[in-house]
This record gives structure tokens, C-alpha cells and sequence, in this order.
DNA sequence: GCCAACGTTGGC
DNA sequence: GCCAACGTTGGC
């Protein structure tokens, strides 16, 4: 059926951490991993949605600016385990599980993507603070390209 | 419901 | 260290 192809597809997304507190080569060394500590409702509603199998770039903030590899989502969205009673109370939040997939042969730093007129409306670019967000099929196929990195060979 | 004050994120 | 862009809090 259409609609059920469609809503199986393997979404995209993009992750931000700081490198300091949890990398992507720490997730290499860890293998799957829970990916927990959101604390923004967007980012949190954009959570919910992800898939098991969907992909999702890794961001470095801080110094290094730059989408470093791929990401599959292994668990979908469970009670954040560090949830404290306080926000308990208040509000649901909830984490994932994540594992590394490839790095990217060449990470693509964030000028490279302000100056790339395809990956101008990227929610990166829009909504700095947003750490969660989803990326359209286009923008993760360009972002593969600026690294040099192809999919061929990584099944969902 | 509005708004000022304050806090946080993250780039510069 | 500064600032823009939010998000949150609390008084009214």
C-alpha cells in the first residue's frame, strides 16, 4: 500500500552533542547507546517520531562545527532513565537508542553547509539552539555528497 | 494572557 | 567575552 510505504521509509534526522561530553567516536566505542538529556519539547516531539532504522547525522558544537557520521536508531523513544522526580511531575521526556554506522570520510564543517545554497533552509541554519531535527531526503543526500560518504552497502 | 527578567545554547 | 535567539519563570 502507498500510504504504508510511505510512512515506512527511513526518515533523517541530525543529532547535536558536544563532542567534550559524548562524541561520535565515543559511540564507536560504545556501540548502541542511549542518546538521552533532551530537554526541549521540539526536540523532544521529533524524538517521538523517529523510527527504528531511521538514520541520523551526529553534529559536533564547539570548536569543531562539523556533521562527523552516520547514526541508525536502534530503540525508539523510552522514559529518559535520568529523569528526575522534580520533572517527572512536570513533563515526559524521553530518550533514544543509537549506534554508530560510518563515519564521514570527510566531516562537513558548518560553512561549508551555510555556503551551500541547497542546505540553506536547514533547520541547523534556522534554529540554532534546536538540537533534535529532521532533515529532508535532499538535504541528507547533499550532506552525503560534501562528505564523501555513500550509503552503498549500510542496510536499514 | 502579557511581559520583563533571567537562563541557556551555541556561534562568533 | 559577547551576543542572538530562544525558552522559562513569575508578577500582575
Amino acid at each position: 500500500m502507498l500510504s504504508q510505504q510511505k510512512t515506512s521509509a527511513p526518515a533523517h534526522w541530525l543529532l547535536k552533542t558536544e563532542p567534550e561530553e559524548f562524541s561520535f567516536t565515543d559511540l564507536i566505542k560504545k556501540g548502541p547507546s542511549p542518546w538521552d538529556g533532551i530537554r526541549n519539547y521540539q526536540a523532544r516531539n521529533f524524538l517521538l517520531k523517529m523510527k527504528k532504522g531511521d538514520f541520523a547525522f551526529i553534529y559536533h558544537t564547539g570548536k569543531e562545527k562539523s556533521i562527523v557520521g552516520i547514526t541508525q536508531i536502534k530503540k525508539e523513544a523510552y522514559p529518559d532513565l535520568k529523569t528526575t522526580s522534580a520533572e517527572s511531575k512536570k513533563s515526559e521526556w524521553f530518550q533514544i537508542d543509537v549506534s554508530a554506522i560510518k563515519s564521514f570520510i570527510k566531516p562537513v564543517p558548518l560553512e561549508t553547509i551555510k555556503n551551500s545554497p541547497h542546505l540553506k533552509n536547514m533547520l541547523l541554519l534556522k534554529q540554532t539552539r534546536l538540537s533534535v531535527m529532521p532533515l529532508s531526503l535532499s538535504e541528507w543526500n547533499c550532506i552525503l555528497n560534501l562528505a564523501h560518504t555513500p550509503m552503498e552497502g549500510l542496510h536499514p
